[in-house]
DNA sequence: ATTAAGGGCTAAATCCTTTTAGCTTTTAAT
DNA sequence: ATTAAAAGCTAAAAGGATTTAGCCCTTAAT
């Protein structure tokens, strides 16, 4: 196993030259007679030789792999990785994964990081903004695809969810059922996905002519324990249980579930609860929750597609939203 | 950025030998100059200079990276991988991730293609026996650490969780409360997880005096529409409801919340259901289940430590069980 | 004055591929 | 018989780091 080109040289007796082209395919541009060519596949074959692929990356410049970098493994993230490796492996790459845990240092770190290591591409959920993505664009010489959270701009290549769309369907259902009191419990402020659902959200609401008001909305992060907070603060601020709450992640979700459980039982009796995610254990729970299914393959294939595109077929950036589907219990 | 240790050494004036031995901490050894050594630091800081990785790497044949080879990226391995990529990380390891979904041809594909690919050690959730392993390690000429499935052998290095411990100890707590009828829903039967679970299961009945019927274990796969067939048989096949069934991982639990939800929404009034593998959203289900939580981060954390032990420590391989938790609702 | 020892550094080999430029031999054409 | 073209192959450089063996110069010792 792993023989070098040149003991397969030796063998063949021809220079390692020849072994190269016959193996890269090069044998009519070279004139490599059919006769040797023959003979090094056999004796290659033979071997199961494998070219050594840190000496071809060195050479060729390109690692044949991709850096990912994603705040969780989390159920959502784990398939998208999940669907890009096999994605990735199908045309040869490899996958390198690195979380961030929502931090932005972090986040900084790992592109570095993983940059100095020579992938050929980085796949990314962001936390950066617009002039922070523009920084890193001028010193990173490298293709790059965010996945999930976008950063408006022309040049920009993204592939997310349609979140507001998908958000404003949601929504709309329950306002559909009359519901006007809702509340919106929310992200990390400054990213996409926070910023398109909510504008899904305002612009159900303005489409029933409800104003939205701003005592309604909360947005603290995407950790359970934010959910737990937020819901707990509707509740208790306020003297009337709200008629609805939208929880725009599933980890929001089980923060609220946690407070309904411990501190408010009977929070399903007065209130609507909806979310942004499905889960399938949300089958299973009473009462039924309906929620957004984000398409994770789809966003995956999509966007190693992009990444792809462009590392071998000389395409430049694109953008994609990915329409999500309304789950109705 | 990334310039070479030739522009460095031109910079300082001096040989890349000198450059390279002084960044490398070998400067007394080859009694550079404490001023030739600073004004060669200096230079390196001032611009940032990383060495590049694959050269490095082509050069001492260590290239710093850990394949990760996991049936698939669910909850249970995605905490798994994420633990495992931030203490590489902070030992200087990448993680390269790949899936198999369960499939041992595309796991020996995998195998292959990373040990091509030069990873210094693999980690593995594997689904060979002992004698596929030995073949594998025969050729394999890096070091394996096993993860979440195990296989005998005294010079085999796995970390996995006590699931025979851990299902005899949640079984028997429902013994304990009088049950005696109960079913076991099984996954993947050859697989470490399954042998060491139903042995937990039928030593629990033993030790409560009642004999385990094999018209009672079924063991199809673990994936949720085994799940559903699994239940499906059990509920059909017999006239009598059982008292208890026994899911042996959180997805033929879900596999038989579907079944019950479809075809018998009564199942919970009669039957009590446990599983191993716990999941937060259980909490928010009726009737409460009782489950197994797997301790993915120590998981994670010893299978690296032993893989780095191994590569940087000179140690040899070691063996762990982690003790999973009872959750109790 | 010669030799030995030590200080301070470097040339060149090595890891393995890919690729450019070009060498040698044969065949065809004038 | 000479020249040109084609056939068939290879030497060597390049990519960037690490490491071995050893060069040259100064100082100290005999």
């Amino acid at each position: 196993m792993s023989l070098s080109l040149e003991e397969l040289a030796l063998k063949a007796d021809v220079s390692k030259t020849t072994v190269s082209l016959v193996l890269n395919g090069k044998s009519s541009i070279y004139r490599i007679s059919k006769e040797t060519e023959n003979r090094i596949l056999k004796i290659a074959k033979e071997h199961n030789y494998k070219p050594n692929s840190i000496a071809r990356a060195l050479r060729l410049n390109k690692s044949l792999t991709i850096g990912l970098i994603i705040p969780y493994l989390n159920r959502h993230f784990g398939r998208v990785a999940e669907v890009i490796e096999q994605n990735a492996r199908e045309l040869g790459y490899q996958i390198i994964i690195a979380v961030t845990q929502d931090c932005l240092n972090t986040e900084h770190d790992l592109i570095e990081n993983l940059y100095e290591r020579n992938v050929d591409g980085l796949i990314l959920a962001t936390m950066m903004n617009r002039d922070q993505f523009n920084d890193l664009s001028s010193k990173i010489k490298i293709p790059i695809v965010l996945v999930d959270r976008r950063i408006d701009g022309d040049d920009i290549a993204w592939v997310v969810s349609d979140d507001e769309q998908g958000t404003y369907e949601l929504v709309s259902v329950i306002c559909q059922e009359g519901v006007t009191d809702i509340y919106f419990v929310g992200g990390i402020e400054k990213l996409s996905t926070s910023i398109d659902r909510l504008n899904g959200f305002k612009k159900a609401l303005l489409h029933k002519g409800v104003e939205c008001n701003q005592s309604k909305i909360q947005q603290i992060g995407y950790a359970v324990a934010d959910g737990y907070e937020m819901t707990k603060n509707i509740i208790e601020r306020f003297s009337k249980t709200p008629e609805a709450i939208f929880t725009s992640a599933i980890t929001l979700l089980e923060g609220l579930l946690q407070y309904a459980k411990e501190h408010k039982p009977d929070l399903f009796s007065h209130t609507r609860v909806i979310t942004y995610d499905d889960h399938p254990m949300l089958d299973y729970l009473q009462p039924p929750i309906f929620s957004v299914r984000q398409n994770a393959e789809e966003i995956a294939k999509k966007s190693f597609e992009i990444m792809h595109g462009i590392l071998e077929k000389n395409r430049s950036f694109a953008q994609e939203l990915i329409k999500p589907e309304l789950i109705l219990r």
